[in-house]
RNA sequence: GCUCAAGUGGCGGAAUUGGUAGACGCGCUGGAUUCAAAAUCCAGUUCUUUCGGGAGUGUGGGUUCGAUUCCCACCUUGAGUACCA
């Protein structure tokens, strides 16, 4: 009975872990609800995935830090949603299912196993009813329904949402797609009403497919022979894959794809709304890469003798006739003001060329022709544009200027009501055109220094690069691409230094100038890119000045009083632009304005932003991951009713790709989609008209981290993806903590997703977590011994090898101990003395004998706080069988290791697990410890050493509740240093953890108990307060401590001790006295003294007098309560 | 190259709004306790010094009575990104 009290006083943290650990799972303790009378909150850690090697004490920094604020939110009377889950698809499991035919769904369940047990035992207050997990088909069963929902919308521009595809269908069925303003392929070809009504479904269903937000399309993918599957831009890291670190090939193939672009602008602007840290926003802004520019179109310059034709007008006239209608006139500006506001297939361009004609406006979409009266060959117009299917009509200058309003809606009803049918013909005469005149379009962010422009460059694989180049070019031209499509895409991006190119012979035509322009290529430019073409500014930009140098092409100066002789100057700001006709004169932003003014005004040009950010291939050849609800019907994709789902992962023989290189599920037997039965059937009765084959592809591992968070608000509901009720409740995650390595890849996926499902009314705001914190990674602190490697010096020639190996032979494996050396010279001449003292080395032969330092790597277990190495234990470590029989030099008769910082990692001997840590220390010291090590954010070292600083706190505190073996607790009234030293620590406590600042509040509680050790402190109305404040750190411990004070809840009920301000009132300051701003001595006044007083007794001071030495101050600072500084 | 972040004792780090630099902890030194070790407790620990003091927060300037904190330039390290026109 003694003995078991005696137990019961001592801190004993591996029983008060386990009994509180329990205690929590049996009474479901950190249970949320979702309907409360306290205002929610939701902290969230990021998704991990459950890897086999289990984790280390890196990996909890995050989930310790959300624990603690989830725990603080509960004592401050939120109700908290703080769940966790596990994104269970994933390439490693199946990697290992690919090496050992272990079903990836089995090792994933052990490894989920093990992270649960390790997360148990750190006593996380998780909500684990609502545990999800993305391989679970309940779970995929939504992924699968969010695909859907995607497939079935589209992007409409105008009202800047996604929307259901029907009202797409609907505009096409009305007035076909010329109106329509949406985000959708490149390559669209315009049809009316009555051509949509006569494609049959098929055609109508690919016309769609190029509208849709998930589409399949042909897409020049990432593809890694080595895992066999194409990988997103964010999986490659430096041309290789992420995982693995395997080549990476550029491979054209049919995948679905993301229509993420369509998102661009509002994923930037979503930004500015959210509180996450600036690098991540940064990360993401360079990601979505926008540039606000200029389209510009160059002319090539046309071969007369082939393009000639008696329709055409050559440049020269066109650029003259352009020229002296450059100058609009009154009642053209005026109506051009009306016309230019108008978008999509009513768009007028001013100043276009029909055949042989300018006329003066046009909407090309819709066949209208809009001139001014007047024009002498007025007759002959009208029919040409008739015949070529253009309306025309014609207004004086007078009506416009009279009455613009009436104009206008005169065009808007010659655009609904066209007299002229329109014919093919005028399809072909502007296709006809484009053939003949090859336009070269260019994106620039510079299209002020546009008249900087002496060349310009097309990537090689640009298409206009076979049909432009010359006859005497082609061979060198040729030669060019072929090499350029050798190299691989890592060569291309490692050597950037390398300038190559050629020239084409083609020239094109400055839109402003008429000058000509040579038309090179080279692989500084990149295919995929804005158009593919750059208009070279040489003098602006370093890479086309670098060029220029180097093929000695010229290089106009457009900037007032920069010198260009050695480098581009690329500044914007400041810089005035010169030589530049209209442009000369202004400065960047000015300048820019007008240029983009003119282009198009011109017709040459307009305004535009491009993005960086390309659309996300969403299909991968593996097997481990979500099948899309996907059957092909005639080869066009037809979505499974969202009845059937989820579509079950089918079960493979094998994980690798079929023999004929079709994915992985190409070997299930049962993938086939019976559409009459709705239901998954056997391959083999493919043979009937209604069962379609099923596709083989499955989702990327960001699918189900997309949208995992909303999941967590309803986990179970299996009729929604959430209840209505839930996610109006918890709205979105209010803190989400997890590591900055998912900037540009999770977090951009789960943000669009969010939107959509924000625009399609699924869900209630349009960003998904609030508040995020990037957790710096723990670093390990590697432990290295220091090997002599000894052999022996080459060309010597005074004996024979044999003798040779036989002097190496006889020297054992010697380590020397760290302070030992300071140089390798050092180093060789401690092993040789040593070798020599021990008769190890023949003196003979020493010379002959050089000594090399290797430095290894030792398991950091076996060495102590000190950096002394457990000798015996290096011996008989299982990766040491080498070592046995090593002999050490040792300092002071311990051998000490060197230190490194370096990546926690297996290969570097430097893991330290939780498991251990919770064993000897307990989780409530690894848990104040992770949080002791430095600010959340920052990276920083683990040393295990340092555990025993927290580890002693708890045993000292522990300590306050007990005499001797006995509980102790008065309920006396505290004294008021008592309440003082609690206060004061309330106070830092709420402002660190409000702050994030968990490092800091840890030091407040050992100074806290510092204080109250010294004040023999054991009044209740002390440590009861003190163990709630103790307890989102140290749960268990503030648990047992709560309970030992005679409470039977949990102490996660019990309310946050409230700071008063009284406590802390001072009536003295010991007053730091300086001197031109030292501090040389401090004397305490009371605070009350006035300045006039506080003067007075300072320089009435000894110390004053003497550091004064006589001088006379010239001035005397003093802040009341603060400082007293004396200047002179 | 570009963007961002950070530089403070032997180490991790602290310093609230510009007001006592180095809190708290590790390690180290000395002492107590112990047959001994561990554990625990006490004292000291930025450097330098002629023991009065002096210097000191990456370097050099500036603003200020006063700067780790604000401004400018530079150096170093780390992270992200990279022919993005």
């Amino acid at each position: 009975m003694q003995l078991l009290k005696e137990k019961q006083m001592q801190y004993n943290h591996l029983e008060i872990e386990k009994k509180w650990q329990k205690f929590w799972a049996e009474n479901q303790t950190f249970k949320a609800s979702n309907n409360s009378e306290k205002p929610k909150y939701y902290v969230l850690d990021m998704f991990p995935y459950p890897s086999g090697a289990g984790l280390h004490v890196g990996h909890p920094l995050g989930y310790i830090a959300s624990d603690i604020y989830a725990r603080y939110k509960r004592h401050k009377g939120f109700n908290v949603l703080h769940p966790q889950g596990y994104d269970s698809f994933g390439l490693p499991a199946e990697q290992y299912a690919i090496q050992t035919g272990q079903h990836p769904a089995k090792t994933t369940e052990e490894n989920v196993a093990t992270y649960r047990r390790q997360l148990d035992n750190i006593g996380f207050s998780f909500d684990w009813s609502r545990e999800v997990r993305t391989s679970n088909p309940e779970y995929y069963k939504w992924t699968q329904w969010i695909f859907i929902q995607l497939f079935n919308s589209w992007y409409n521009k105008d009202s800047d949402k996604a929307e259901d595809i029907s009202t797409l269908e609907k505009i096409f069925k009305k007035e076909g797609n010329a109106t329509v303003n949406a985000v959708s392929d490149e390559d669209i070809t315009v049809f009316s009403a009555d051509e949509w009504k006569a494609f049959s479904t098929k055609e109508q269903e690919e016309i769609l497919l190029q509208y849709r937000l998930t589409f399949l399309s042909d897409t020049e993918v990432n593809w890694c022979p080595a895992l066999g599957t194409v990988l997103a831009n964010d999986e490659i890291v430096n041309g290789v894959s992420e995982r693995g670190s395997h080549p990476v090939v550029r491979k054209k193939m049919t995948q679905w794809s993301m229509r993420i672009s369509a998102y661009a602008q509002r994923l930037l602007d979503g930004l500015e709304n959210i509180d996450w840290p600036q690098p991540l926003k940064d990360s993401q802004t360079n990601w979505i890469g926008r540039s606000q520019g200029a389209m510009v179109s160059f002319e090539v310059e046309n071969n007369a003798t082939k393009t000639s034709s008696d329709v055409k007008l050559s440049y020269k006239e066109l650029e003259e006739l352009k020229e002296l209608r450059q100058n609009l006139s009154k009642a053209e500006t005026t109506l051009w003001d009306e016309l230019k506001g108008k978008k999509g297939a009513t768009k007028f361009r001013k100043k276009y060329t029909v055949g042989s004609y300018l006329v003066d406006f046009v909407c090309v979409a819709k066949n209208l022709i809009v001139e001014f009266e007047g024009k002498e060959d007025e007759a002959e117009r009208t029919a040409f544009f008739h015949k070529e299917g253009f309306n025309v009509i014609r207004f004086t200058n007078e009506e416009v200027l009279q009455n613009v309003v009436k104009v206008v809606s005169e065009i808007n009803f010659a655009i609904q009501f066209p007299k002229v049918e329109q014919t093919q013909s005028k399809q072909n005469v502007i296709s006809s055109e484009v053939e003949k005149s090859h336009k070269i379009d260019v994106f620039t962010t510079r299209p002020d220094t546009i008249f900087g422009v002496s060349f310009m460059t097309l990537a090689p694989e640009h298409e206009l690069v076979a049909k432009i180049t010359t006859e005497a070019q082609k061979a060198e031209v040729e030669a060019y691409v072929e090499a350029t499509a050798k190299r691989s895409e890592r060569d291309r991006m490692a050597d950037v230094k390398t300038i190559s190119g050629a020239f084409t012979g083609a020239y094109a035509i400055h839109p402003f100038s008429g000058e000509k322009v040579q038309i090179w290529i080279g692989d500084y430019v990149l295919a995929s890119y804005g158009t593919g073409a750059v208009m070279a500014v040489p003098c602006g930009d370093q890479r086309d000045y670098d060029f220029a140098k180097y093929f000695n092409i010229p290089i106009p100066n457009i900037f007032e009083g920069v010198d260009i002789s050695e480098a581009a100057h690329t500044d914007k700001e400041g810089t005035v632009i010169a030589n530049s006709d209209f442009l000369s004169g202004l400065k960047y932003k000015k300048a820019l304005k007008l240029a983009i003014y003119e282009l198009e005004k011109r017709g040459i040009g307009y305004g535009k932003i491009n993005y960086r950010l390309r659309d996300a291939v969403f299909s991968r050849q593996r097997y481990w991951g979500e099948p899309f609800p996907v059957y092909y019907k005639d080869g066009m994709p037809q979505m499974i009713d969202d009845k059937h789902l989820p579509i079950v992962l089918p079960e493979v023989e094998k994980y690798l790709p079929t023999e004929d290189g079709k994915p992985p599920l190409g070997n299930a037997t049962e993938w086939a989609w019976d559409s009459r039965n709705k239901k998954v059937v056997s391959n083999d009765k493919l043979k009937n008209k209604t069962v379609y084959p099923l596709e083989l592809n499955t989702m990327p591992g960001w699918a189900g981290s997309s949208w995992y968070f909303n999941r967590y608000m309803d986990a179970t509901n299996s009729t929604e993806f959430a209840s209505k009720e839930s996610l109006e409740y918890w709205k979105e995650v209010d803190l989400y903590i997890g590591g900055s390595e998912h900037a540009t890849g999770h977090l951009l996926y789960a943000r669009f997703w969010q939107k959509f499902l924000f625009d399609k009314g699924i869900v209630p705001v349009d960003e998904f977590a609030k508040k995020l914190i990037n957790q710096g990674m723990i670093l390990g602190t590697s432990a290295f011994v220091y090997k002599a490697t000894p052999f022996i010096k080459n060309g010597c020639g005074c004996a024979d090898e044999k003798s040779n190996d036989d002097v190496i032979e006889k020297i054992p494996t010697v380590f020397v101990s760290k302070n030992l050396f300071k140089s390798d010279d050092e180093f060789e001449t401690v092993v040789k003395n040593y070798l020599l003292d021990n008769k190890l080395l023949d003196p003979n032969f020493a010379d002959l004998v050089m000594i090399t330092k290797t430095p290894i790597h030792s398991d950091v277990s076996l060495v102590n706080a000190s950096d002394e190495l457990d000798i015996d234990g290096f011996k008989n470590h299982p990766l040491n069988a080498d070592y046995k029989n090593a002999e050490f030099v040792l300092e002071e008769g311990v051998y000490k290791v060197g230190r490194e910082v370096e990546k926690m990692s297996k290969s570097k001997y430097n893991v330290v697990n939780p498991d251990a840590i919770c064993e000897e220390y307990g989780a409530d010291s690894l848990r104040l410890f992770e949080m002791f090590l430095g600010p959340l954010e920052q990276a920083k070292p683990w040393k295990t050493s340092g555990i025993s600083g927290v580890s002693s706190f708890l045993k000292k505190l522990w300590k306050l509740f007990f005499d001797g073996e006995t509980l102790s607790v008065s309920d006396d009234g505290p004294t008021k240093d008592e309440l003082k030293s609690l206060h004061k620590t309330i106070k830092k406590v709420e402002e660190d953890i409000e702050n994030f600042s968990f490092n800091t509040s840890v030091s407040t509680f050992m100074i806290a108990v510092n204080e109250l050790t010294a004040l023999k402190c054991n009044k209740r109305a002390i440590l009861e307060p003190l163990t709630v404040l103790v307890s989102p750190y140290a749960p268990h411990i503030a648990e047992e401590l709560w309970s030992l004070l005679g409470h039977k809840d949990s102490i996660s009920t019990a309310g946050f001790p409230v700071f008063e301000a009284k406590h802390l009132v001072e009536s003295a300051k010991n007053y730091p006295i300086s001197f031109n701003g030292k501090m040389r001595f401090t004397l305490e006044l009371p605070l009350d003294m006035s300045k006039d007083e506080i003067e007075k007794t300072v320089m009435a001071h000894e110390k004053t007098i003497a550091q004064l030495d006589g001088r006379t101050p010239k001035k005397i600072i003093i802040v009341p309560g603060k400082i007293v500084n004396i200047v002179g």
